[in-house]
DNA sequence: GCCAACGTTGGC
DNA sequence: GCCAACGTTGGC
């Protein structure tokens, strides 16, 4: 299984709406960025990915689950890019924040700490551990 | 609120 | 195909 992180910003879709979407989970829509379009694309359905609060928080607050594979946005009028379907699958019992995260040197190589404008972006099997010890995590 | 980083657009 | 101008993201 490949592990992912994906950003939103809290104030239009938080961990709370995500959480309520429940088992049918929600489309990842809104991608516009090719790099970015280029992971989603890469997901499969089974795949996890942390759930990150941007501006507000810019903490790790769940994980998500992938629950449909990749096909066209409808919020794309263009047509080049992409969504995934999404459901929540844990919270994280103490979120970590982006502060926590530059501290650990494991996690000196994410792409978090190196390319803070990156939506979805993939997330390497042990920084996807360090992440669930620091949030008390386990699975 | 500011600004750095970076992606996109459009003129040439 | 280059690059300046502009817009957006997101940390601080």
């Amino acid at each position: 299984m490949a592990y992912w992180l994906v950003k939103s910003e809290p104030a239009s879709w938080s961990w709370a709406m995500m959480v309520e979407a429940g088992a049918a989970g929600t489309a990842w829509t809104g991608v516009r960025n090719h790099v970015a379009k280029k992971h989603l694309a890469a997901m499969l359905v089974g795949d996890h990915a942390f759930f990150y609060h941007s501006n507000e928080g810019k903490e790790i607050v769940g994980i998500v689950e992938v629950i449909a594979p990749y096909a066209a946005d409808p919020t794309d009028e263009s047509g080049r890019f992409g969504k995934v379907d999404v459901r929540a699958l844990h919270a994280v019992p103490r979120p970590v924040t982006l502060a926590d995260i530059r501290d650990e040197p494991g996690c000196a190589e994410m792409v978090l700490v190196n390319n803070s404008r990156m939506s979805v972006q993939p997330v390497r099997s042990q920084e996807w551990a360090i992440v669930c010890r620091l949030g008390k995590l386990i699975i």
